[in-house]
DNA sequence: TGTACATCAGTGAACGCGCGTTCACTGATGTAC
DNA sequence: TGTACATCAGTGAACGCGCGTTCACTGATGTAC
């Protein structure tokens, strides 16, 4: 169900000619391909999805309008590829926080706080994209299939770890349970453990929590909604945290006495 | 600091000429002052915030795009306008909600539950409007100060319930607590408990977790998020702020049987 | 009660800007012989 | 190794559209006498 991560699909728009034969222009096309997304990309930075113009990508590389079109069909397809690779590169900067966590011997909150850090660290630091896929949908666009593998990413890792913690036998959420019948689809509980789904109930819909408490905090600190509220966002959000993986029975410790 | 729900500013526009007669013309003003605004929230139902424009308003009433000029100062003017309205309509939708559970003796749990169930209602009968102050920000407006007091009546009505189970003692957060230290404003603090600010750390850190999942619940499921995941989403939102509450202490009591 | 006048709502034209997309073209460049 | 040709990248003009905002105007309407 879910696609590979990694590769956008960009180069696939192209026909191979030949296929052993090693073809200059294919290359130069497949090179200029990317300059163009990348200006995108600091177009998008610049002035938001909604601003987001092929006469402005044009500009910004020195070249006519209508040049583009030989590398890109049309605006929708050009916020496909920043969508996609939008959530391709917080999927892998959060697999690679884990991967990093695990490798220095964190488990349980350690590894969600890691992968929730570097979620929010990328989102601070690219704020836009952060907004093209987790903001207002854009106005007249719809979000093609492809965007779905890309857009899972972050909530595997998760619950790999969730996974992870209820093997080891160190995970029960708090009683009463909050559900008692699965509220999910059987492809998402699948996609969590494949073999055991009945015993997700409860733990499934928490562990969604976690996810919307992630993105959301990090959303109310990008749009404004934490101003005159929050003073200390970096410990606010590690809190934040806290909280949701202590109501899914995570041991969450003390917490840190500084800030 | 906050100031006060209700009356949006509109009227404050006019200049009272003399203030005892009455005036014809500043009623006709005034009134279609309202008219442009009310033709202005439709066409952002119908395209969005992005897409809303003072010469589709103006074609809407039949008018010449130049004759809204009279009655708005600029496309910025209307939209502070229609964020204000959209926050106090949220607010109002909230306050009524907590006022009808409260005097059909609810508490806990089912004030939190009837006031997050009437925000999502709300949102989902008016999408563009609940995107329009939760979503991305319009690019090139910065939000003035006076949308400050209007954004602030539903965690106002939060706070209330959260200080009502206080004072009644039923409230104290799981161990260990999340934070020991106040990660919010004074001024926020001094909002929900003028007197004892000290005692609301953890638990105030805990209410905007509330918050946030009450407003990130509803985006996700606005903006598509929960898409192939969650199948029944009313019951999933409950379960949701379920799974807050209590982390801050409520009793939340069995989860009901049925969807 | 009637009339003159000041106010001001709405018009229409314009300015200057931007957008996505198409299309016939020219000239460089890679390829096949 | 050299040349002819097909390919195709990038041009420039155009189409048809939309936007926010300004401004001189005209004619209706409320007000003051």
């Amino acid at each position: 169900m879910l696609s590979q991560p990694g590769r956008t699909g960009l180069a696939s728009t192209s026909v191979p000619s030949s296929p052993a034969t090693f073809n200059a222009r294919q290359i130069a096309r497949d090179t200029l391909t990317r300059t163009i997304v990348d200006a995108a990309r600091d177009e998008l930075a610049e002035h938001g999805a909604a601003g987001l113009s092929l006469r402005a990508v044009a500009r910004r590389l020195g070249v006519v309008s209508s040049a583009v079109y030989r590398y890109i069909k049309s605006r929708d397809e050009l916020l496909t590829v920043l969508i996609i690779e939008a959530y391709d590169a917080i999927g892998s900067t959060a697999e690679s926080a884990d991967e990093a966590a695990r490798s220095s011997g964190s488990d349980g909150i350690d590894r969600i706080l890691a992968v929730a850090r570097s979620v929010r660290d990328w989102a601070r630091s690219r704020p836009q994209e952060f907004a093209l896929v987790f903001g207002s949908p854009v106005p007249g666009y719809r979000a093609p299939e492809s965007t779905v593998g890309p857009a899972a990413r972050v909530p595997m890792v998760l619950s790999a770890i969730v996974t992870d913690e209820l093997r080891s036998g160190r995970l029960s959420p708090p009683t009463p349970a909050v559900t008692t019948v699965p509220l999910t689809t059987v492809e998402a509980r699948a996609a969590v453990i494949g073999e055991v789904p009945g015993e997700l109930t409860d733990l499934m819909e928490r562990a969604i929590v976690l996810w919307t408490v992630l993105v959301g905090t990090i959303t109310f600190e990008l749009f404004g909604h934490l101003d005159n509220v929050v003073t200390d966002r970096s410990a606010y959000y590690d809190a934040a945290l806290r909280v949701v993986a202590q109501a899914m029975g995570f041991d969450i410790g003390e917490p840190r006495p500084d800030a």
